[in-house]
DNA sequence: GCCAACGTTGGC
DNA sequence: GCCAACGTTGGC
């Protein structure tokens, strides 16, 4: 089981849209380290969903319902989407602030490569972040 | 193959 | 709105 961090912004597609749709294909990827990491991901893995720009916080947990395939958005038949299923909102959300603030994720990947859309999570970032998010 | 210029992302 | 970080493009 591997965790990961999953960015969007929520002005283009929110924790809220995501739950409303009941599922998500992650396209649109176009980085190179992102589409690697997207390739790694299992199906059961879970993944943070994090809200960039506007809000700037963990919103909840997502689960990999289906491993990655070719992104039929892309010219490229190389760059792969995922597809999540919402898990649970959050009943704290936990600010990038709280984040940057506490030296247990200094090494975390949303911190060090803060442009990285979709990021690896240690298992222990992970338990921190979950005892944050139900404190 | 190097590197300057430019575009994009995302925090502030 | 600004700018730092990073990726990509294109001239040489």
């Amino acid at each position: 089981m591997n965790y990961w961090l999953i960015k969007s912004e929520p002005d283009t597609y929110s924790w809220d849209d995501f739950v409303k749709e009941g599922k998500s294909m992650w396209d649109g990827v176009r980085n190179h380290a992102a589409r690697l990491n997207m390739i790694a991901m299992k199906e059961g893995d879970l993944a943070l969903f994090y809200h960039s720009n506007e809000g700037r916080e963990i919103v909840g947990l997502a689960k990999v319902s289906k491993e990655h395939y070719p992104d039929p958005t892309a010219d490229d038949p190389r760059w792969v989407v995922v597809e999540f299923v919402p898990v649970e909102k959050f009943p704290k959300p936990v600010t990038l602030k709280q984040i940057k603030s506490d030296k247990r994720f200094e090494d975390m990947a949303l911190v060090r490569l803060s442009r990285l859309s979709v990021g690896p999570v240690k298992p222990e970032e992970y338990d921190f972040i979950m005892q944050l998010a139900h404190d």
